[in-house]
DNA sequence: CGATGATCGTTGCGCCTGCAATGATATTGA
DNA sequence: TCAATATCATTGCAGGCGCAACGATCATCG
């Protein structure tokens, strides 16, 4: 018969045991020490960087689905990490921002959120890490040009400059 | 300030949005035809390849759950996709396979799914490809060294021979 | 102004997942 | 042979997610 098909061959399938992986020892990381998911992880790197946003501004930024965001925010805020007020300009915005309980916590953390990626790239060239990201931007290219395909976040598109 | 953390350099980050946004992609093929799940997907595809298998062996084989995988094949039976059966040698196992249904729905499925990932392939030039597949694989070994990362299938370490 | 439509955040619902516990069967070793 | 242990698959449970619908607020324009 034909060449059959191989799972472990196949980009898609890679790709995601490979981020999944790879996910799974940071939130190690960052799930041990204060119970974040990959979704709250993400505000609260948002927010360090961002300051005050909404909702929708993080739902833009980290590929996060707005409820996901929505519901991430009131956990955090749930936990004392994150602070949650009415915007002045606009009654339905919600201006989010860390407290100081949630600098604390990323301070913490984001060390050896660093740390672990430094390790899993520690081994590569500096030219094959250039090759890697360069193909990475090109599927994302390519997939930007596919009307079927979801869009990605503007900020993504601006990583490297 | 020292240069602020950028998510979107993050290389977890990275791989989980780009991995997110091409399996969502391949799911528009497979699940607007037939409705299948990631995990369904999987199983039938290792299905395929593999013949009669028990939920153990694809749980080694595909790096899904246990549990997911019995949920899934649950799912593909009921839908009339699979068979289950008891197995003869051992009364613990069950013995999975594709039905009639199932292989028609794969041989129409399978193509759809090559050339989406040959889409996203087809820019890309091979020397690249090469380092890319080489980069993944580094990373894989590194977190093979690592006792707090989750083992990966063993069928996932022979991808290329 | 006032009405229509757009935007923002939340929530209800159904589904899927991870983990631990369970019951059933095999294997091991005294 | 039989008890203790290991393996296999399933299931209960709690929780997170995606999607659509919703109420609240703002913007637009007649």
């Amino acid at each position: 018969m034909s060449d059959p098909f191989r799972l472990s061959a196949f980009l898609p399938y890679r790709l995601a045991v490979l981020s999944a992986r790879i996910s799974r020892r940071l939130s190690a990381e960052y799930g041990r020490s204060h119970g974040l998911s990959v979704a709250e992880w993400r505000v609260m790197v948002h927010l360090q960087r961002c300051g005050e946003v909404s909702v929708r501004e993080i739902h833009n930024c980290v590929n996060l689905e707005k409820s996901r965001v929505s519901r991430a925010v009131s956990r955090l805020a749930a936990a004392g990490l994150v602070r949650k007020a009415a915007a002045r300009t606009d009654a339905r915005l919600v201006s989010i921002s860390l407290s100081a309980a949630g600098e604390a916590a990323l301070t913490e953390i984001l060390p050896a959120a660093i740390e672990v990626e430094r390790r899993l790239l520690a081994a590569i060239p500096t030219a094959d890490l250039a090759v890697f990201s360069r193909v990475i931007e090109a599927i994302h290219a390519t997939l930007d040009t596919d009307p079927e395909a979801r869009p990605r976040s503007p900020m993504d598109r601006t990583a490297d400059d």
